[in-house]
DNA sequence: TTGTAGGCGTTATCAC
DNA sequence: GTGATAACGCCTACAA
């Protein structure tokens, strides 16, 4: 185990000084002659040289570090987007240190403080319910915090969200208009304010359609397909007027469609069934899903530029923005 | 945006020098009296101190970052894993450096590349089916390198992995116990070896009860739900003597019995399916999944406590520790 | 039990 | 264009 060679070895190596070394590795145009540049690249090379990011990131106070705290990696939409982000921040030289919070606000601080320790240069969050403005000051000044998909209840930070509303009352006017006249929302807990928005949705759509929305027709369930199939299979092993479910996401969808398939119910022609994500499996389903998409990688993409106009204007107010969802419609709701 | 509290000023807040605040930092025993541990406590409260981790790192070559490198975050069965091997880490007072190397080689050495640049203490890693010994020798000194779930073909690594064969055999062998004569094979790609020694289970198991195996019934297939899905649906579309299906990995046995449902077979006492993960979500489906199972958790804790052991004794001679699969019989495979 | 001082590997700031 | 030198914030002998 030899040790690792240095700038300093790397300038010996080259006959420059530790200065110039580092305006080469730091590409800093036109500091360098070509001929001095390509001598230290040989140093570098001859000496197996790797750049020590640490000893950088104190000179300089600035790391390339990323923060990406998520409140759940078991549901397949937040890891396709957590894939798709950690590969947008590579593509522009960071680092991603990840952190699960597992819907704790406690685990979630303690995240944050281990950003800070590590002098994380922002920070990506998809909060748990419990976060308000407050629990992020302490971090804010010092690396940006970029929230994404759960709206905090203020506007001091960015945010970059999907419109939840928007989606299930569409999604929820086509069902009505293809007659279905008895239709259940399932999926979501209780202290989800993006249920709260599809759920407000689905009865907007109820009421402009002139029809009165069914309390009953409304169930809470966790973010499973185990759970989804469950909840379903409660519904339908008792005589319901029940023709279609709203479900608040893809897994959740996935989960009814099997309860109904198992029960011999045909998805689609005899009870219509719609998601929430667009998650990849939702195309090749049997039948295949309806399901409202915002493209995740079209998400990802969002959020680091979001990321990246923050790093270049820290002062700049906080934005908001709210991605419109594309409604695939497919078999499983099986539209005239 | 005021600067950061440092060591110094903590000292002299407290009015002891900074190598006694380091001692308090460091919870060295007994080298401090109570009471001036308790005065720098109250300084670090006071100034709000926050610990600089690159700084620690620096200095004392040491960082507590550990680099995981995976191949693939479609899978839940990878996300669950890596989500439980998070938690584990953050117990032990690490931070988890993440990358993906979407099954492919350049990508994985560059992710390597940059674990050496951020000093990383340690690197678990699930490699892509290319990798070699020699790929990792770059590193495996400087950083110790333990290998998951898939094996480089090689023993010069630490390797936490699964006994796929013998789970594979003792599926097999019970359907055929079952009465069951014409065994489908499904999913996975070509250059996985994991693959290759499930398959191996299952034609080890035909022959050994005395019956031939039909490489016809032998399907390659994406790891997804939809393409567990569509190979199933394309099986079965035709006429077929097939009885029961032998999944590589749970999403696969989904998308299967999804196809099958929707084809109106009754999984579990007309079509039997077989998985192999434990996913979360195998239990409470319609049947529910007859799976190999290891229970992730465990999975995890085996994978922090090699990282552990290597990290106390880096000269001991590399450990390898295959993990029995648990057979969980259910639903779906309808035995009597 | 506590303090002093030097250095980890890089970058910033000046000179030249 | 290039070089000397002083930081960045912490750790660790060693001295007191």
């Amino acid at each position: 185990m030899t040790k690792r060679a240095t700038v300093a070895d790397v300038a010996a190596w080259a006959k420059v000084s530790t200065a110039t070394v580092s305006n080469v590795l730091s590409n800093r145009s036109g500091r360098v002659s070509t001929k001095t540049r390509q001598r230290v690249l040989d140093a570098i090379e001859a000496l197996d040289y790797t750049y020590n990011e640490t000893a950088a990131t104190l000179r300089s106070n600035k790391s390339n570090i990323i923060g990406l705290v998520i409140h759940d990696l078991s549901n397949p939409y937040y890891t396709e987007l957590i894939a798709k982000i950690n590969r947008e921040l590579v593509k522009h030289g960071f680092a991603t240190i990840l952190a699960c919070s597992d819907e704790n606000l406690e685990s979630q601080q303690s995240y944050l403080h281990l950003m800070k320790r590590h002098n994380a240069l922002a920070v990506l969050l998809c909060p748990t319910w419990e976060t308000t403005a407050e629990h992020l000051n302490a971090w804010r000044d010092l690396s940006p915090t970029i929230t994404f998909l759960r709206p905090i209840g203020s506007h001091e930070c960015d945010f970059i969200g999907i419109d939840n509303y928007q989606a299930a009352y569409d999604l929820t006017t086509r069902l009505i208009n293809d007659g279905h006249r008895h239709i259940a929302f399932i999926g979501g807990s209780q202290h989800s304010r993006l249920r709260r928005q599809r759920l407000q949705g689905w009865k907007d759509a109820h009421e402009d359609a002139g029809i009165t929305w069914n309390d009953a027709y409304v169930y809470y369930c966790a973010s499973s397909m185990s759970a989804g199939a469950e909840t379903t299979m409660r519904l339908f092993q008792q005589d319901t007027p029940i023709t279609s479910l709203v479900c608040y996401q893809d897994v959740v969808a996935f989960g009814a469609m099997n309860a109904l398939q198992y029960l011999g119910k045909k998805v689609g022609s005899e009870i219509a069934v719609t998601g929430f994500d667009g998650l990849n499996d939702a195309k090749g389903w049997f039948p295949s899903l309806t399901t409202a998409e915002v493209q995740i990688n079209v998400f990802a993409e969002h959020i680091v530029e979001r990321l990246l106009a923050r790093l270049n204007k820290p002062e700049d107010p906080p934005s908001v923005t709210l991605l419109h969802s594309h409604i695939h419609w497919r078999n499983s709701s099986n539209h005239k």
